[in-house]
RNA sequence: GCGCCGAUAGCUCAAUUGGCAGAGCAGCUGGCUCUUAACCAGCGGGUUCGGGGUUCGAGUCCCUGUCGGCGCACCA
């Protein structure tokens, strides 16, 4: 039974082994006809039709699909297409595998045009009908004389119904297209502008305007040759008197009034970008920030430096590092966690002044405002505090508003306001989390008072946290979760900052702030720990915690000592999430802020 | 890692109790010299995510795998 319904259903839709065959011209519909009345036909009457009636034509149908199935398959399986192309011998530091099936499969999906869905098909045989005419779907350039931004910009208020004399010839991709008989309209778009084209019967001739209704596609990229006007609509156009494909699309654009799927606007953001303006938008105000981080720091005297990516040893922040290994070292190295241990390495150096912008990588899970890479902000300055670091990242926020938005009031993506400007609130961590508990807390509280909060609340902790982190606990659940104002918070446990000098004036506090945003953490910084024999004794303790097994452990930099032990100047640091950074100035999510997150391969 | 939800045409989505898989846009054919998501007429297009099962019959029910979303946990 089961051997029936299997041979039915392979056999009849997408009509492959049909095709494979050669006969292209049996209809679909006849396909479905008969599947429906071989399955009535048992519907009514089980007994009916003998099996071995319908068997053997199924079963034909279904071996034919079998095996062109299985042929596919193998046709992109790793092993049966690498032993054809990889050397037998293959040298250590040779790409993987993978790179040769690539370039295997391309090859093999070249070579059989007609499995592929009805439209690529359609614009696959267009492109070759060009190509068979003499006519270059991509063409190494074309002569064009003004960016659509430029035509627009020459010609802000045409009246209606005008013709310039301007003969331009301009670039685009189509992404309306509006045909009538001797006259078509199409909207190109070029960038983050759009313009419009108008081909005619008068203005081309006969051929080029049946070619134009034949061979151009929504998504194509074409160049146009003719004079600037305004249609009788008043819309700006340039009216064609040549035009010409400059790159034929072979897959249909996604509509453009529905929006995408979230799925493939992150897995395919070249669509996203240009599909939905905003996405566009938003490259262009992370550019922004970027151009206006670098250009606060350069007014401040900093120098940028880029600091390895590929480290020896993982610090500088408590996270499970990537893992990889260098075939020319024959040792294993770690994705950068943090570029701090580096930077302060400048310090000592004597650059005293030092930014870095650049990722990080941290193999951990990932939500609305983690991912495993994501960009950070870095800097440090001698005879800074954490004081004087807190209103600097104010004022690198603010600036980096005020240049991409003009303002440091913001619009979120939801259309509400959000005001960056002015002075921002500051908390210290035990005095806030004491006013929200209604109880005094402080360093010396003992942590079973603090377990006692904890079962007050009704908070599930972990009964064998300590001091430091239970602290963090109750805040973040009592006070951090509902801050929503741009909020530093100051002084934190010391036990749970082991790079930060303690607090002048109380030792059981370190130098510390966090700066919260919408009531997420966008950035941290630091009164600098450099005296180097605390910093050995932290770092030890913290590479025997690694010893022991906790993953997020630093291990012991032996040449950042020495580096520290050669005498870094006092300090303020301050790290800050580019990603967040965005997140803050626009609301959007982490994934909308990056332009190709992290995604498993489909 | 656990729980819940989802995957249907190129895209965005429907499909009643298990009973002939549909719509809009996109595509194809024809028409239209001022359209703006053009319009009018007609026609194609489906491995309902993969595998297995129940049933006369599965997009729909059951098991399983893959991918994704959300929540919790872990994690700053």
């Amino acid at each position: 039974m089961p051997a029936v319904r299997r041979a039915v259903r392979l056999r009849g839709p997408g009509g492959r082994p049909r095709v494979a065959r050669g006969r292209r011209a049996c209809p679909r519909r006849a396909g479905r006809r008969r599947r429906h009345r071989d399955r009535r036909a048992r519907a009514d009457d089980p007994q009916g039709v003998p099996h071995h009636q319908l068997l053997p034509a199924r079963s034909h149908a279904a071996r034919a699909a079998l095996r062109l199935r299985t042929q596919r398959r193998r046709a992109v399986t790793p092993l049966s297409t690498s032993c054809d192309v990889v050397p037998p011998q293959r040298n250590r530091f040779a790409p993987r595998r993978t790179a040769f099936v690539r370039y295997v499969t391309m090859t093999d999906d070249s070579q059989r045009p007609p499995d592929i869905p009805e439209q690529m098909r359609v614009r696959r045989e267009k492109r070759d009908r060009l190509l068979a005419n003499g006519v270059e779907p991509y063409p190494v350039e074309v002569p064009r004389t003004h960016t659509l931004a430029e035509v627009r910009a020459a010609h802000p208020d045409l009246p209606t119904d005008t013709a310039t004399g301007d003969i331009v010839g301009v670039t685009g991709r189509v992404m309306f297209l509006r045909n009538t008989g001797k006259l078509c309209f199409a909207t190109l778009r070029e960038g983050d502008t759009e313009l419009q084209a108008m081909i005619s019967l008068n203005g081309v001739g006969d051929e080029a305007l049946a070619a134009w209704k034949s061979d151009v596609d929504l998504g194509d990229h074409v160049y146009v040759h003719g004079e600037v006007i305004t249609s009788k609509r008043g819309e700006l156009s340039v009216m064609a008197d040549s035009w010409q494909i400059t790159s034929k699309a072979m897959r249909p654009l996604p509509v453009m009034h529905k929006e995408l799927a979230e799925e493939t606007r992150i897995r395919q953001r070249y669509i996203d970008l240009i599909v939905r303006p905003k996405a566009n938008e938003v490259v262009r105000t992370r550019a922004g920030v970027m151009r206006a981080l670098r250009d606060s720091f350069h007014q401040r005297g900093y120098i940028e430096v880029e600091t390895p990516m590929l480290q020896t040893l993982h610090g500088g922040a408590a996270a499970r590092p990537f893992v990889t290994e260098s075939n020319a070292f024959d040792m294993q190295l770690f994705l950068r966690i943090a570029p701090e241990l580096y930077l302060k390495r400048c310090v000592v150096g004597g650059l005293e002044k030092v930014f870095e912008i650049n990722r990080n990588f941290r193999n951990e899970g990932s939500d609305s405002s983690h991912s495993p890479e994501f960009a950070m902000l870095e800097f440090y300055e001698a005879y800074a505090t954490y004081d004087s670091m807190a209103a600097l990242t104010r004022e690198l926020v603010q600036e980096a508003a005020k240049t991409v938005f003009g303002s440091h009031v913001v619009t979120l993506s939801d259309g509400s306001d959000y005001d960056l400007s002015g002075e921002w609130t500051t908390l210290t961590m035990y005095g806030s989390l004491s006013e929200a508990l209604g109880e005094e807390v402080t360093p010396e509280t003992p942590a079973e008072a603090l377990h006692g909060y904890a079962k007050q609340r009704e908070l599930d902790v972990d009964p064998k946290l300590t001091h430091g982190k239970l602290v963090e606990e109750l805040w973040e659940h009592l006070v951090g979760d509902h801050l929503y104002a741009p909020t530093f918070v100051r002084d934190f446990p010391i036990e749970t900052s082991p790079l930060t000098r303690q607090h002048r004036s109380d030792p059981n506090v370190a130098e510390k702030w966090d700066l919260y945003v919408r009531g997420f953490e966008l950035a941290t910084g630091y009164s600098e720990l450099v005296d180097p024999v605390v910093e050995r004794e932290r770092l030890t303790e913290q590479a025997r915690l690694g010893a022991e097994g906790d993953v997020e452990a630093m291990q012991l930099d032996e040449d950042f000592l020495r580096a520290l032990e050669y005498g870094m100047p006092p300090s303020g640091g301050v790290g800050m999430g580019i990603d967040r950074l965005l997140m803050a100035l626009t609301g959007l999510g982490i994934r909308e802020t990056i332009l190709f997150p992290l995604v498993r391969p489909e």
